[in-house]
DNA sequence: TTTATATATGAATGATTGCTCATATATTCA
DNA sequence: TGAATATATGAGCAATCATTCATATATAAA
């Protein structure tokens, strides 16, 4: 009865995620990153960072919207550690704190074009 | 001067930025996947079918949460291609679409532990 | 010092979103 | 067929969020 093996393998699979299921507090920081990649503005900004490092100014030329926003954002992403900033003349650099950001993004790519593949 | 020369590559890089940066078209269907990780009830339901697959029901007793509130959370899973479903006896059983899915949930995981490790 | 420039920040606002409640749909069982 | 069970769905609501506007802070230039 090959079918009922199957039913009690899913059943203790079933009784083991309840327990074991990662809690709000290990979960918070993997959600809070992927907050912040959920908003268009975001990913732009850390995209154009990946090609060199920009003052605030220039990013919001390159996005074509206002320094406010681009401020705004910023300081989300610093305060998740994605990006690091320090002052060069009179402007502020920021730069992406790592490259597994861009390892995330094109992961993400990946399984966009495999699923445009089904059909 | 190599500063004049960091400049001249600077300025170089944010004018070809401008022009290629990724339009919004392009970026759309990355970012609402991250959209969609940006939840903690939706990243829980994708860890436990990473277990096995599992009915609604299931879902929502695993997760303590409504049937309801689950099934609207599937279905935009569902729309995203991030899991598909099937009926099986009078339940529909959900599953992953790919394993691309942990793949990216792994390496955001190391990004935060690298993180972690930075004093 | 004063003035100009770059960035940050707080309040207000419109839009989006996740949940609940009520109900519709669909399948199984008697 | 009719009752019971599983899932889906639409409307409503409270909370979250991205942007704008006004203004504060900080550095550089004159």
């Amino acid at each position: 009865m090959p079918e009922q093996n199957f039913e009690v393998e899913h059943q203790q699979a079933l009784h083991n995620l309840k327990q074991n299921l990662p809690s709000d507090d290990d979960l918070d920081a993997m959600v809070n990153i992927f907050k912040a990649f959920g908003d268009m503005t975001r990913v732009k900004i850390i995209l154009a960072l990946s090609e060199t490092p920009l003052s605030v100014g220039e990013i919001a030329d390159t996005l074509d919207m206002s320094q406010s926003s681009i401020s705004h954002q910023l300081s989300i992403l610093k305060q998740l550690n994605l990006v690091s900033n320090a002052r060069r003349g009179r402007n502020i650099h920021y730069r992406l704190s790592d490259q597994h950001i861009l390892t995330i993004f094109k992961q993400t790519q990946d399984h966009i074009i495999e699923d445009e593949n089904d059909f």
